[in-house]
DNA sequence: CATGAATGAGAGTTCATTCAT
DNA sequence: AATGAATGAACTCTCATTCAT
């Protein structure tokens, strides 16, 4: 019966891509039970089945995004070895995440907004386990006499906060730029570019003179 | 000034508060007609009626606000002659709005985050007008010497973003360094600090050396 | 006060004759106070004034517009002598009055189609009237040997129903000859060879061989 | 055969006669979904799960009647070969396919007085066919010579139009006949003898002398 | 494992009608 | 006489969720 269980699992996982697309795309109150069925093409059943409510597909969705960011953020970290090296491979390998999925930057803001209403526990531990990672590193600055003293949060927020509204708002953006050609709005702006100014504006400002 | 029973700008104010209040703490979505005729203390129907449909309620409230912050930020500008001074008290200006309304970073972000889809062509243009705000101060520092060319697009969501995400998450923050003592969250600090931050690390970042 | 008082009247003409316009043209269902009131430019709340409720204010509609139908046909009736002629003038007179008047076939065929449920007893009587004078008609042929015996009712529907749909169907027979020129729906035949026609079909069938 | 407990078919069917006996009590703006809801014994959302919308389900009311009277017409001249017996049986069918199906006419007339607004297309092409027929009808008995040139559109009206008048207002003429035993509404007359009544008197005027 | 059928609760919106001035 | 403000009830439609097969 090992054919039957690889098919159970390919159809939990369609339906959790299936979410992971709309939910990103239009938000939780947004999509409904029947255009994941459509997307995944199969029963609208079938996500109770496997997920027990929307919530929980919700729920679910979210830790696939986490982990998977988690774990190219912390692979990154492995290569470098001053405090330095691994603010700037922090900050890259966010960039490049947000780049890849984009809709992941508006569910995270989104849910946030929200005080973490429909975030199920386990996700919030994954927001946790980044922060403390960038936390580790500014620690390790300060010790290293290359960072001066700093409020980790803030400094969290002005790097992943920022990064996740450039991409929320990438259209919004280049609307305005259309409107109105006077203002920059950055629209054009390559995600690496971003990602160096970001570095270069929080290293600048960490430094020891 | 004999109290009225049936004053239409008072009916009208107290829906818009009622609004903005649910919009702010649940969203668009999640707030409901009734759930706002319950907080007015009015019938459903009268929303209705002063406010076309839910989009033109919540495209009011969105208006008020930014009208509100626009009109706090440009009138702090008028007291300070350099740059340096002017970025100061945006950012100032800025957070003690935040927190004196702290359901508008919510509502903000939530918007944001959908693209702006529920945003009137009005509201747009607010949000526009008040990053070239922040524009003209940088381009100013650059003319007087004292500031190096910068993006301004990406310093404005360092600065508004974090400001914003730091008060939409002030509860989630505290809740997470409740459960766990070892991370700084920053729950507790004052917001005026944080402003002073903000700016300092922007500052440091701008400074020509 | 004679100036107030025909101000008042004049009030509650204007009211009538928006109604009769627009429940004319939409029926009853669809057309609403606040439609009454815009087309009046007089408030809502004036029509409950000056007609208790919706309803009574359709049934002053159906009897203004049935008082003013019956006024012509008896009219019509005095210039004739033989029940041919009489005929003849009641068709040509009602033919006539649908034309001049082209919503109320509506508003009668939709009232039959309910059954009469808006419509009051005084509007039922003037209903009967009608075919009162019909039925006289008929007999007085009769008596006059010119007529056959006949079944007035239907000989009524076959006039009345009939130019009462002709008038009704007319947008729908002009588009329906549109889209298939092969079918004569005689979507331009004048109303008055119509009547004839009627007429025709009518006196002949009764004629006495 | 067994009965089954969930059969869509079954329950489409149902839903379907409900609204079918609704719409042609109360016209479609009088039937509301939950009428249709309870007189089928499903639930309201069922009427949404299976015709789309309110309107959608009125237009397979009126299909469904509209093709069920056409069948029936169409095989009732197969059984003729002349002219004036095709003319009979059509008359004949349709009127006792309006005493069968008595709230066909009413949902009929309605949809006339309100010039096809809720009619769709399809409803609109099965009205033509009807008229169709009794063109053909007329054409072949004029070819045949024992028809007179007519008008068929108004000869059309003055068969259906009356026929389904006098079903619509059967209680309302029974209704008057009580209140005035002076006049003859012709209450109490059977259906096959009108029809022929309205034969009789057609084809009269029809003939060549 | 997978599905179509069925439901209950509620959302947004409209409208006839009344109240207070 | 006339009006703007206010209401309650209803209506169409949607959606998360469950049932039966």
């Amino acid at each position: 019966m090992a054919k039957q269980k690889r098919d159970a699992e390919a159809t939990k996982a369609k339906i959790l891509a299936s979410a992971i697309t709309l939910f990103s795309k239009n938000g939780f109150d947004a999509t409904t039970g029947d255009d994941i069925a459509k997307e995944s093409g199969f029963n609208k059943a079938l996500i109770y089945y496997y997920f027990k409510n929307k919530a929980g597909l919700y729920g679910s969705v979210m830790s696939t995004l986490f982990d998977s960011i988690y774990k190219e953020v912390i692979d990154s970290k492995k290569c470098c070895d001053s405090a330095t090296a691994e603010l700037r491979a922090f900050i890259e390998t966010y960039a490049g995440y947000a780049q890849k999925q984009p809709y992941f930057p508006a569910l995270l803001l989104r849910e946030l907004s929200d005080s973490g209403t429909h975030l199920p526990e386990m996700m919030f531990e994954s927001m946790r386990r980044l922060f403390v990672l960038l936390s580790d590193i500014l620690r390790k600055g300060e010790e290293e006499g290359v960072f001066k003293k700093s409020i980790p949060m803030v400094l969290h927020f002005m790097i992943v906060g920022t990064l996740n509204l450039l991409v929320t708002t990438q259209q919004l953006r280049a609307k305005a730029a259309k409107e109105d050609t006077q203002i920059d709005t950055c629209s054009d702006c390559p995600m690496d570019e971003i990602a160096e100014y970001i570095f270069t504006t929080i290293k600048t400002a960490l430094e020891v003179k």
